[in-house]
RNA sequence: GGGUAGGUUCCCGAGCGGUCAAAGGGAGCAGACUGUAAAUCUGCCGCCUCCGGCUUCGGUGGUUCGAAUCCACCCCUGCCCA
């Protein structure tokens, strides 16, 4: 019996923008979905009842993190990931194919593989695509991703093709040594910021793509017009049957313009990590709760936002708990901003289902700002 | 009363004749952050008509081409002795 399985539900008239059900081992998914990130085995700052109580559906992990510690033999022996961090909806465990480009200056590409010095140590590892699925299958993710090398924004056509090349190489490693039915493998498509590289991309790509795909390499710098040109330019080639993944894309208006490119899954720590940071995604734009104009603002951080932090709290005294440098601060914001989030993707499939998504993306670029206030 | 150590820009604290508007922290203010080496990083932080000028280093007066830095007196603090 198929562990697996997507169908789309409705798909809107004004746009490719569809809504999705995709099943996993540990439930459905309605998409589309954003998925909070918690590389280490947790959404920074936050316990999963915190997470759950967003809204949130399913979460991200890393494989590369996890890998040199606790180390996937340890996840593995805690009886998978669900268990270790107790969080029994879905998860998916991206690859260390990101780190593949954050960590450019700690790392050395082959074609056998990636051979990275530890940030935390400096011991030298090397991960090859069978090597992530041993780990990528110990820590026993529902969806997990294909080992790819996802190149730096600015770098020329050989370069990029190169980057693309290699992970389709790298794609197929993936797909023979991966073995586990539980585990739905998503392949990548890159190319970088190349039209013509996208396209040859997904077209190599789509044979191993079985139950979704991921949109990878982009979001690392380049101006939103660009990243919505490769969304425009793949979008003729995607099977309806799937869904579709743009990795590391946590911005509201990013998402908005994703799913009307026809983007079911997103994720990004952007929420958490501004959070961090002491700023607030709101309708308006960001908001940076930290700044001094908040110190006597006794609002919730947004009007209406049914979350912990808005129910209970003000600007003033979140802007406090930045300032004094309290955890509390940096967990209340980021349970409003995943919140924001996730509620924006619930409006965004009302307007699906309601045939309307490019007049309520006209209503939401009326109220949002890069920067609020 | 005697001795001794000191008083530096919001705070702590370097500086001890020119290269000093004065190191370094902190606080404050602002910005960045998009498959997390991030509770991190960056910038500003005396005033102005700002490629230049002005006023600062307890106070006053001196020495010197030139002083936060040297001298004299005064004020104030800590410590020790009485």
């Amino acid at each position: 019996m198929e562990q697996f399985s997507f169908r789309v539900k409705k798909v809107c008239a004004q746009s490719g923008a569809r809504i999705g059900e995709l099943v996993t081992p540990h439930g459905v998914i309605e998409t589309p979905v954003f998925m909070p990130v918690g590389t280490r085995a947790t959404v920074k700052s936050l316990a999963p009842r915190d997470v759950k109580e967003t809204g949130a559906q399913i979460i991200l992990a890393n494989t590369y993190h996890l890998y040199l510690r606790p180390g996937h033999k340890i996840v593995q022996a805690a009886g998978g990931l669900h268990k270790f961090m107790a969080w029994d909806r879905p998860i998916l465990t991206d690859s260390g194919g990101f780190q593949v480009f954050s960590l450019s200056k700690l790392r050395k590409i082959t074609d056998e593989g990636a051979v990275f010095s530890s940030h935390i140590d400096g011991s030298v590892h090397k991960l090859t695509p069978e090597l992530v699925m041993e780990i990528e299958n110990a820590l026993g993710a529902d969806i997990i991703m294909a080992f790819d090398e996802c190149a730096p924004y600015g770098v020329d056509h050989k370069t990029a093709k190169e980057a693309y090349k290699r992970t389709i190489y790298w794609l197929k490693r993936c797909y023979n040594a991966h073995q586990n039915p539980a585990q739905a493998l998503f392949p990548i498509v890159q190319g970088n910021m190349y039209e013509d590289l996208r396209i040859a991309s997904i077209q190599e790509t789509l044979p191993y793509a079985k139950y979704g795909l991921g949109i990878g390499g982009l979001s690392v710098g380049e101006p939103t017009e660009v990243m919505c040109k490769m969304l425009d330019a793949l979008q003729p080639y995607y099977p309806e049957n799937m869904p579709r993944y743009l990795m590391g894309v946590g911005s509201a208006d990013y998402i908005l313009e994703g799913v009307i490119r026809g983007i079911d899954m997103f994720d990004c720590v952007l929420p958490t990590r501004i959070a961090r940071n002491g700023t607030a995604m709101t309708a308006q734009g960001n908001l940076t709760i930290r700044n001094n104009q908040f110190k006597e603002d006794f609002r919730p951080i947004e009007e209406g936002c049914d979350c912990y932090a808005c129910q209970n709290f003000t600007r003033a005294y979140i802007r406090h708990l930045i300032n004094v440098d309290e955890i509390l601060g940096g967990k209340l914001l980021s349970i409003h901003n995943i919140r924001y989030l996730i509620r924006l993707t619930e409006q965004i499939k009302e307007a699906i289902y309601q045939d309307r998504l490019l007049d309520f993306r006209k209503e939401f670029y009326q109220k949002y700002k890069k920067s609020a206030e």
